[in-house]
RNA sequence: GCCGAUUUAGCUUAGCUGGUGGAGCGUGGGACUGUUAAUCCCAAGGUCGAGGGUUCGAACCCCUCAAUCGGCGCCA
């Protein structure tokens, strides 16, 4: 049963002349009542099979011409090097088995014309219509969705690589939990026994208790949001690639962020070439994105640059995605933003010890318009100033005492980032929307199927 | 939380100032021995998102609701 000849291997000239068995769904058929060409789809690729009557006979010929879209077959036939055929291989059947039939009634619903809905202004996202989002498990068939998925497996396996290389231990996190990280109105409730408990949004408060024991550690999970974010960067359960590190600075804590965003780039190139090309991702860019240092920036500095194109921002204000933007628009490789003032910034943020209106943090930014995929900076280590912090921002105690004790037992100067995956998929991958990247989204508006 | 838009066959859509809803793809039937999401002929398939109103008459005008999409704020 194993399957061990592959679509993409045979269309690489592995098999000329030789007879193979392929198993696979039709993507496509056409012919006559002689002769039937057959487009077989497999995880790895395409190759269309030659089917005539003649080696057929009359019976198995019948059941060729009446197959229909997504079928899977085994098809089982010499490969011919041809020029006609697209890919520069096809398969001459000598033998077919449909293993599951498709019921006429219900074809295979997505084709071209659902594949290129446009939106009111005349413009294709992909997959992005109410009908193929709703249609999800079996839009993951198409070859942009496959290709999408391809990506977002080496970004993740670069990930894992990249902090096991430096010697990061991974460490799990719960996602059950009673406080939150980011502001309280993005929490998700999830009734717990009598009692309320929230889906988190970050593993950072539970990696900071386990840094003293491990001092560098990494986890790869879900967060979750519930922000009503309506944008094409937005979901409300996405993949959180997030660091500790005991005795950084926020500096030494950037170079880890760079050099994990690099090698995810790095490896997209390596084992995705193919499909970044069928993306039509340009890899000299790609490459950049690879090899490029990326430049770091104060936030004053990005205040004096907005101001000098004449765009209304006061010291002091958070960055909004408008703003980023017209920043990174110029920025040919991503570009950190680092000491935004404390005012813009939660309470777990380091001061700067030499300016206390600062906060020792980091975001990310992605150039061409994809914005914030990396934040992190120094936390606030000591008992004191951590507990200061809290009351000056009137957030309650309570929820955070487990997290205000840790800072009782020997702190020491640390911090981390958190990644969006889902995000850096999107920007390298040049998705339209960042639901192209993950295999069923959920937002505030779908949780199905 | 705010703003904008959409909803007509399984899918993509046309439908003018209100007067019996057309097409392409797909499906079913037929033709075709090298097709490139083939081509040609035929057929079936619609309470026009739901409810109410105006009118002699509503897919079209008005109201309510629903679902979805796009954008803003916030963030990864």
């Amino acid at each position: 049963m194993v399957k061990t000849i592959w679509i993409g291997d045979v269309q690489a000239g592995k098999y000329d002349d030789q007879e193979v068995e392929l198993k696979g769904w039709i993507k496509r058929e056409r012919g006559s009542n002689k002769m039937r060409f057959i487009v077989l789809r497999d995880s790895t690729g395409n190759i269309q099979c030659v089917v005539k009557k003649d080696a057929l006979g009359e019976e198995l010929f019948q059941e060729v011409k009446n197959v229909l879209i997504e079928t899977s077959v085994i098809i089982t036939g010499v490969v011919n090097a041809d020029e006609r055929a697209d890919g520069g291989h096809e398969l001459i059947a000598t033998a077919f088995e449909i293993i599951g039939p498709v019921n006429p009634e219900r074809p295979f619903p997505i084709n071209k014309e659902s594949l290129e809905a446009e939106d009111e202004d005349g413009e294709i996202m992909p997959g992005g219509s109410e009908f193929l989002l709703d249609n999800r498990h079996l839009y993951l068939r198409t070859s942009r969705m496959t290709s999408m998925l391809k990506l977002r497996s080496s970004a993740f396996g670069a990930i894992h690589n990249y902090f096991r290389n430096e010697d990061f231990i991974e460490y799990q996190a719960p996602n059950f939990v009673t406080g939150a990280v980011e502001g309280g109105s993005t929490l998700f409730e999830v009734p717990y026994f009598g009692r309320t408990a929230y889906l988190t949004q970050s593993w950072q408060l539970y990696a900071e208790a386990a840094m003293p024991a491990l001092e560098r550690l990494y986890t790869i999970a879900p967060s979750f949001r519930a922000e009503k974010s309506r944008t094409r960067r937005h979901l409300t359960e996405f993949w959180h690639a997030e660091m500790e590190m005991a005795w950084a600075t926020n500096d030494e804590i950037m170079i880890h962020g760079e050099g994990v965003v690099r090698h995810v780039a790095r490896t997209m190139l390596e084992e995705q070439e193919q499909e970044l090309v069928s993306l039509d991702r340009d890899l000299d860019l790609i490459a950049r994105y690879a090899d490029s240092p990326y430049p770091r920036m104060r936030y004053d500095e990005a205040v004096e640059i907005l101001q000098g194109k004449g765009v209304d921002v006061e010291w002091g204000q958070d960055l909004d995605y408008s703003k980023e933007k017209i920043l990174t628009q110029d920025f040919d490789v991503p570009h950190f933003l680092t000491h935004y003032p404390k005012i813009a910034k939660p309470f777990y943020h380091r001061v700067d010890p030499d300016e206390d209106k600062y906060v020792l943090c980091h975001d990310l930014l992605a150039p061409e318009g994809y914005g914030e995929i990396i934040g992190g900076g120094e936390r606030t280590w000591s008992e004191e100033e951590i507990l200061a912090r809290i009351d000056e921002e009137g957030t309650p105690r309570e929820p955070y005492q487990f997290y205000i004790d840790t800072r009782s037992y020997g702190g020491v100067p640390h911090g981390g980032f958190g990644l969006g995956v889902d995000r850096v998929v999107s920007w390298l991958a040049g998705a339209t929307h960042i639901r192209e990247v993950i295999p069923f989204p959920r937002t505030s508006r779908r949780v199905t199927p």
